[in-house]
DNA sequence: CCAATCATGTTAGAAATTCTTACATTGATT
DNA sequence: AATCAATGTAAGAATTTCTAACATGATTGG
């Protein structure tokens, strides 16, 4: 099964690599976290890591920025495509931190 | 199709990371590759570049040193194991380069 | 037994990469 | 005109990686 499937979600690539699979700039990169729409890890240093998701989400994002989209408006979106995801894809996220700390997520039905 | 397996053998892995996934040192991480047992790409700046394949592997080989193979034994074994392998796998090794430049690789049935 | 090889550690200094902060620019939007 | 958005650039520090060399405790082949 799709056990195989970790390659894509595990942070393991630096920003200098990542500049060279999407084609942006440093700056870009760190500016796209600025705006919460993509969350890396870091190294007990301090340096940024990112996974194969990442790089795709970051190519998506340029190419919406590229379209006019401001990132105010992608990070929309990608709150509002959260709400409606399959929960498989969904735990994993939690798992890996990457909605918890980040987006809002009610606890309860509530507030 | 099976396009999303080239994350497994996309190099993008810097040593840093290699050490944490393995829990290997340095050191050895490089000895292996003196040892012509692992063959990371490199930056334009030359730092070593790894994918999760290699990374498997990695942990492979520290596993049989471990059980007394000698590097020499291991390579030896990987050469073997290389004959009787699946076209596709092969076609793939060879054009990362992974095969051609480091293992001796017969053009015809002679010599 | 002995010299050589194996696998790994360590050190040192240089080079490459990444980090944050700040200021500059251009084009929209208000 | 003032603000915001997206990006560039620069500076200096910090982190990471590199190579080369020397050290060491097995192991091993003769």
């Amino acid at each position: 099964m799709g056990s195989d499937s970790s390659y894509k979600y595990k942070k393991v690539i630096t920003i200098g690599i990542v500049k060279e699979l999407t084609g942006l700039s440093e700056r870009q990169i760190r500016y796209y976290e600025e705006r919460k729409l993509i969350f890396p890890e870091r190294t007990p240093g301090g340096n940024r890591k990112y996974s194969f998701e990442d790089v795709e989400l970051l190519v998506e994002i340029a190419n919406k920025i590229e379209d006019g989209v401001q990132t105010h408006e992608i990070r929309k979106e990608m709150l509002r495509a959260q709400k409606k995801q399959n929960p498989d894809e969904m735990k994993r996220k939690m798992i890996q931190g990457q909605l918890n700390a980040h987006f809002g997520i009610r606890k309860g039905p509530y507030s």
